[in-house]
DNA sequence: AAGTTGACGACGA
DNA sequence: CTCGTCGCCAACT
């Protein structure tokens, strides 16, 4: 045990106008495979004020859908409002707003 | 208590 | 390149 706890660690780093994959967080966390463990744990959100849970998207900057806030709406409009695109489909660009731990630069490439 | 599913991801064919 | 299977940890039934 202890994989929810640097996934609430890790989640709550993530900075606003950013949003991050479960597969990212997983590998921070120490665990590159267990994507799942991290959508099983943000699932079950002990601490859904402290865990940005809607900066955390799938691998194809999909939103995950099964949002907790109260709906997908809501995530994007979240998201939106923290300066994050979110497309129609509630597709993220994870190339301009996927976080990146290591402070290199926002290769600014667009 | 044990088995199965699941907000996913990577590797293999 | 796309499709399929295995793996992973935790939570739910």
């Amino acid at each position: 045990m202890g994989l929810h706890k640097r996934v609430y660690e890790i989640v709550r780093r993530i900075p606003a106008g950013r949003v991050s994959t479960y597969g990212q967080i997983a590998a921070l966390a120490g665990m590159p495979r267990a994507a799942r463990a991290v959508g099983s744990i943000l699932h079950a959100n002990p601490e859904p004020v402290v865990i940005p849970c809607h900066r955390v998207v799938n691998r194809e900057g999909f939103l995950s859908g099964a949002f907790a806030f109260g709906g997908p709406e809501a995530q994007k409009a979240m998201l939106a409002s923290e300066g994050v695109e979110v497309s129609e489909e509630y597709k993220v660009d994870l190339d301009r707003f996927l976080w990146k731990n290591n402070s290199e630069g926002e290769s600014e490439g667009w």
